[in-house]
DNA sequence: CTGCATGCAAAAACTTTGCATCGCA
DNA sequence: TGCGATGCAAAGTTTTTGCATGCAG
């Protein structure tokens, strides 16, 4: 699967307006547990084999919740399905992404953080952001 | 720091596999006229204002197909509309646009290609390509 | 002629929304 | 108890697909 998962990220607050429900706690939860990103529609189908009772129409809204509150990333693949993942803090980071296996090793790049603002700043453009992910295959899966 | 579009790319033919139609010279022709990108909607619309008669259903069947011999690039903003746009330079290249009006900066980052081509060969990765796109707010949008 | 490409419309896939009900606070 | 949260299903979008017909080669 992966190779560094951390604790302490049950600390961090869902921090989301409202009340405390056991769908949110569930989707939450189920976050947490998660290293990489999910679509709704994965996320839905993984509660319920879990035995969870969230509606599709409540992961939605609560994904969507998070993610104006700034405490999920999105990202949108090629194939039409939106996948979310916990953002543990403002920090940005990128994956390198096995194709095959799915091996994920995450990663930062300060270097390309600091080169993407300086220029995004050049061209005149203001609240820089942007997304970064590498695939290949990996070593297992090259042989 | 360079967007230029370069030279050799008329040799590029627009689309290789299959015959020659009005439909797809209409298509080809369109894209070839517009500087940044453009929804499989709007393109269709587009077509439809100027007299084209190109039904959606086949204005997505070729933008799938430039898609996939690699002649269009394709972007998928958060709206949920994938926009596509032709690809000026063969060679890997990233976006810089603004999430406002679209304006679209093309450029190429051979710092950060080599990066993402060492940092997936120290983690045994093989056969590496990386996606990279920068958002943001442009100039004129941010004012 | 032959068969790939197109048009049309229905279907699929994903996401949002209306409304009545439920359950935290 | 009150009001936000949820479930359900229907609506909305975007994109794909089945099938008969049309046109390029």
């Amino acid at each position: 699967m992966n190779q560094e998962s951390d604790a302490e990220r049950s600390s961090t607050q869902p921090a989301p307006r409202g009340r405390s429900t056991r769908q949110k706690r569930a989707v939450w939860a189920a976050l947490s547990a998660l290293e990489d990103f999910i679509s709704a529609q994965d996320l839905h189908r993984l509660l319920s084999e879990r035995g969870e009772q969230v509606s599709l129409a409540t992961v939605y809204r609560i994904l969507q919740a998070h993610q104006e509150e700034g405490s999920v990333d999105v990202l949108r693949p090629d194939d039409g399905e939106a996948v979310y993942r916990l953002c543990e803090r403002q920090e940005h980071h990128h994956h390198l992404v096995c194709r095959s296996c799915g091996l994920t090793v995450e990663f930062a790049a300060p270097d390309i953080e600091a080169w993407a603002a300086q220029f995004a700043a050049e061209h005149g453009f203001t609240e820089q952001h942007h997304t970064l992910e590498v695939f290949g295959l990996c070593a297992d899966c090259s042989a």
